[in-house]
DNA sequence: GTCTATATTGTGATAGAC
DNA sequence: GTCTATCACAATATAGAC
């Protein structure tokens, strides 16, 4: 979520994801951010109109970011890859972003987007995931499967620690097993 | 989630709950809950400690509640249902507290429980899932599943509304499917 | 792009009287 | 169980100079 900015706006965007993931989604202010930018809080209104400006920003670059990973990680599996293995593949990518930007996952996932919210960042992802089902709403309805799993996960709700891993695996061996019937099937 | 109250401080974690209904999660207050209850804000402090012990009462009220109507709609059942409609029947109940419940859905599972919070509470609704499997872990993953699908509806995050009845009758023909088998192969 | 100064409002919480 | 009075802060946001 660091690297290189074009503008002062990007680089601000990114602090302020730094600052939401130390202090947390209740407590994350205006003027956290403007002190890990070494700024004054004034400041930031040169580059966004209020807090919800930035909140907006700071979920698009995060459905960007996931975008990036979950490409990167179905590039690495080559082209020779199953729809199994992709699908696995997704699904640990996207538990691994969620636990990593536990506090950005809940901000772009845990309420209504901005109204304003351009679909464009969003479809970057879905259709990876589409690509792997004839029938579209079965996409939706595993993606709502793993986004269950890591709430709660990231929620700290499960009984024991060692439960979480035989729970995705569940979920996976059912995903897996969808999408090698279809491709079986073509 | 209103009726009779033993002690005044059942009266008022009843009115918190609809103050936070009505403003949302980010938004309530002790003071909107004091204006409710038609007194001023230090009188809250007699019943509770501070804020987060309301929200350990609203939490705990919420499970027993949800517990509850757990308890009567597989009871409406009657004697004769399958693990099938059971099943089917616990899904919808959850379903609908979440939607009749939102805010307090949010309150009860989006973030760790209270470090104090009694366990009974829980353990009353999990009671009614786990009889349905032999594997305790697959109720856990169903439950997730649920969860999923229910903040995903809640934060408006479908495409369109008209998915979400195909997206629930998915989840819940793979656990009726998954109980039957079970209840077949005992 | 940054500052100082300030407005405005709200928040959770305590002390002590009735 | 309720009140008044008050605290101690922290929040978002604006105006206007440099």
């Amino acid at each position: 979520m660091t690297g290189a900015h074009d503008t002062r706006r990007d680089e601000l965007v990114g602090m302020a994801i730094a600052v939401l993931e130390r202090d947390g989604l209740e407590r994350f202010s205006i003027g956290e951010i403007a002190r890990e930018a070494g700024i004054k809080p004034p400041s930031l209104y040169k580059q966004f109109r209020n807090k919800a400006d930035i909140e907006a920003a700071m979920i698009e670059l995060g459905f960007r970011t996931q975008a990036k990973v979950n490409r990167k990680a179905v590039a690495a599996l080559g082209k020779a890859a199953s729809k199994g293995q992709i699908a696995e593949t997704l699904v640990r990518a996207y538990r691994d972003f969620g636990m990593q930007h536990p506090q950005l996952y809940r901000l772009m996932n845990d309420r209504p987007l901005p109204a304003t919210f351009p679909p464009e960042a969003m479809d970057a992802i879905s259709v990876d995931y589409r690509k792997l089902f004839t029938e579209p709403l079965l996409a939706t309805g595993f993606w709502a499967w793993a986004h269950g799993l890591l709430t709660l996960e990231l929620a700290n709700r499960y009984e024991s620690q060692s439960d979480v891993e035989g729970l995705w695996k569940i979920m996976v061996d059912r995903l897996v097993a969808e999408v090698e019937r279809v491709e079986s099937a073509e």
